[in-house]
DNA sequence: CGCGATTGGTTAACATGTCAACTAACGGTA
DNA sequence: TACCGTTAGTTGACATGTTAACCAATCGCG
């Protein structure tokens, strides 16, 4: 078996920047969502998906999918949505086994307030500090990340 | 006030790259960890901090500290690891409100058993698969947010 | 058709994280 | 020294996430 291979001190200083700034920016992101919407962060992209799907309204395993939850949190989380008034679901008249999300004017309402103040605070602590390069190198990095954990699968 | 900046395609496709790098990332270090060596990624974190540490102990704080983690949290989740024999806690003698955390011989092992194979998933999912430019890029943008997001504590 | 495997979704039990309230000890200052 | 504000740490109540077990409907195929 081969020895492990450490990280050098370049490898260690990025690995430890994406983990901190992982932290530090979900940390911060949820709080003002929080703060100022009553929203997590989770609860906002929920809603974000929702507005943006036909009608405004997907089958819950569509949105599992485009959230990569696990059903049983999907399931959980409606349910608390649910009882807020953000969400409401219906049972699927094609798959009897089947249930649609849709979003409520309440949540409708809820997201168009919020999503100014976070696109706001996404430029304020991460966009608009980048250099276009920067930018550039973030999306090609994710993608080599999100097709390797593919592969991996 | 201000029209809403909203973000054009670039800079949205390096947000979603982030945020969908980190969900899986974290996901992915979680599970392995976890299924290998049966640590959390928490406990990781904490065994890491207790074994660079003199003599392998820590005030409390001291380690709340290097964790960015909120001290009830901390305090919870060493209470889990001291049942799990993981670590030891005493009073501190200098200071009687403190307490001094201790790696235990079990979780020293744990951890040297535990950082080759962890070591070896960064790479495998992030480290191995960047230019040297790239690695670069992603400390420079790390320290970018860590010092937007201290000004705005 | 009929039956086993798969799929969509819920639930219960448990692990983990947060907030607020609390105790106890420290430290500066009158 | 006596007091008051700060600091270290624990606890309880609650929000959220994971796992496994479960039910019911659908699908694939002999």
């Amino acid at each position: 078996m081969a020895q492990t291979q450490w990280l050098d001190e370049q490898e260690r200083r990025a690995w430890r920047s994406l983990m901190s700034m992982q932290d530090g920016l979900s940390e911060f992101i949820d709080r003002q969502l929080r703060n100022r919407c009553g929203l997590s962060n989770a609860d906002y992209q929920v809603l974000a998906h929702l507005s943006e799907a036909a009608e405004g309204r997907l089958r819950s395993f569509e949105l599992g999918k485009l959230l990569r939850w696990e059903k049983s949190r999907l399931s959980q989380h409606l349910g608390r949505m649910q009882n807020r008034g953000l969400v409401s679901r219906e049972r699927c008249l094609t798959d009897q086994r089947g249930a649609v999300v849709a979003i409520t004017p309440r949540g409708s309402d809820l997201i168009k307030a919020a999503a100014p103040q976070h696109v706001a605070d996404v430029r304020d602590v991460l966009i608009d500090h980048l250099t276009v390069t920067e930018l550039e190198v973030l999306g090609t990095i994710g993608d080599k990340v999100r097709e390797r954990l593919k592969a991996l699968e």
